[in-house]
DNA sequence: CAGTATCCCCGAGGATACTG
DNA sequence: CAGTATCCTCGGGGATACTG
């Protein structure tokens, strides 16, 4: 049932296992894993979310990162943002159904980071 | 079969959603997605390998980086590092238990980036 | 409320040279 | 071979103020 995890070469087809460095998947990579963005996918997850509630719940973020953040992963196609043209505005954002695949990915490790976060930090660091 | 994805509360047990910013989580979660952190990790899924082996298969890395990020890995015992003595010095690196633990978590991600990288930046950058 | 615009700083990270 | 030491740059990212 366990299928052994297969090699990173087999996984990615690479005959010697090198990622090359000038590689749209570093780049995808590098948005993915960004500061703030498995924070911001991750608490999308839970369900679309408005523009305040995202920064309260993702503490620490600044205007400028949430912003900046947003914008990539919206370019990315990992996350839809509609604005309701009303006044005061109203801008609900939200995961697509790409976003959603790579969040499914992102929750088991954020998960096994919390789970081990203490033992980790603490014993080392 | 497919238990649908419990939402972040329900897996980290938060009532409100919000991962603190002065967590232990954060850190570990910023080693992990470090910019070399992930790449790192995931070449030694392929099994133990020599320092200059790690530098070819993480195309474009620093020595410095390559240095500072094992030793923090290291420090999260994520990696083991075994150096013999001899002249030339043979260090091999690998992953712990607990590396492996969070790589096969990693592999998956970074397997679904590289099917799509493509197609993400090819669209929207 | 949901952003943009600006200023500014610090440290991640690269380049290079050196060593046991 | 497997690193360390040093210098230096660049841009990530915070703080603050402003706007439709």
């Amino acid at each position: 049932m366990t299928v052994s995890t297969p090699s990173l070469s087999e996984l990615l087809r690479l005959d010697d296992g090198v990622l090359p460095a000038a590689c749209p998947s570093r780049v995808v990579l590098d948005h993915v894993t960004s500061r703030w963005g498995v924070l911001l996918l991750v608490a999308l997850s839970d369900g679309t979310l408005r523009w305040g509630e995202l920064r309260r719940r993702v503490e620490g973020i600044s205007e400028k990162m949430l912003a900046q953040t947003l914008r990539v992963l919206e370019a990315d196609g990992f996350v839809r943002r509609d604005a309701q043209p009303t006044i005061p505005p109203r801008v609900d954002y939200s995961l697509t159904d790409r976003g959603r695949e790579i969040t499914e990915l992102l929750i088991p490790l954020m998960h096994w980071i919390v789970q081990h976060a203490e033992d980790i930090v603490g014993a080392g660091d």
